[in-house]
DNA sequence: GCTTGCGTTGGAGTCCACTCCAGGGTGCAC
DNA sequence: GTGCACCCTGGAGTGGACTCCAACGCAAGC
């Protein structure tokens, strides 16, 4: 029994299963963030599991807010293989750091925008009662 | 004694204090994210308490990943007066609950990264003693 | 009184990440 | 065999958020 028994995927299929686009998935292989794509004989892509993973890497540093050219550098290492292992480590590692500062950012800003919430319902009230 | 001493601040100053550049800080003020600024008999711009509030505001909800043109809506909220005191408060609560899911979706690529790192780690211990 | 360093404007340019064609192919259903 | 729904390509277009520029103004220092 696997994890997702599902075969390979075609491209929109591939495109709503992670939240993107038909075009936007043929534009991520094009500029080299994904590797070429498996075809049918007839030249259509096939997602399968490695690509869907990879895919799957793409949208979690995505929402890191990690630019695309530098997830295409981190693809290029990958097919360097190997020898590159330790470059990508250091990769992951800085955007795991970064990651970190931004979710402190973040729970910062969740402590402002209650302390003006709050202040909203304070003159909410005040205008309820004046 | 109050908070912060310093006077109205120059364009370059509070850019500075805030992390942006003039540019950006006039070109906030020219979309109508920023009322107006007060200016100097020769026209020059100075930032006081209640310019640098807001912008602390607009770089908070900026990092939220709020787009500009929602928090302009907002700034139109605010010229309203109390008057439009309920629909401001809807618009920080809706970017608060996104928020809460951000932060969700980014602890969860937190663990992603750690155990995407940790089998890195292992890989290159298995390459060293290989 | 002129250089230097700040500021002003309106408008054009840039970068990023898509997004949308036009023109064409494939394969199944009727 | 003809719709129809999908897919393909290369290239152009879009929207958001800046960023840069030319041409100019003002004020302080030498």
């Amino acid at each position: 029994m696997s994890t997702t028994t599902t075969g390979p995927l075609t491209i929109s299929a591939a495109a709503e299963r992670v939240g993107l686009s038909a075009d936007t998935l043929r534009y991520y292989e094009r500029i080299g963030l994904l590797d070429p794509v498996p075809r049918t004989a007839a030249g259509q892509r096939l997602y399968g599991e490695p690509e869907m993973a990879r895919l799957e890497m793409v949208m979690r540093l995505r929402g890191t807010g990690m630019p695309l050219h530098a997830m295409v550098e981190y693809t290029r290492l990958v097919r360097e293989g190997d020898t590159a292992v330790a470059p990508r480590r250091a990769m992951l590692a800085d955007q795991r750091a970064r990651l970190l500062e931004r979710m402190e950012e973040l729970a910062a800003t969740l402590r402002y925008l209650d302390r003006k919430i709050e202040t909203y319902d304070t003159r909410l009230a005040a205008l309820e009662t004046g």
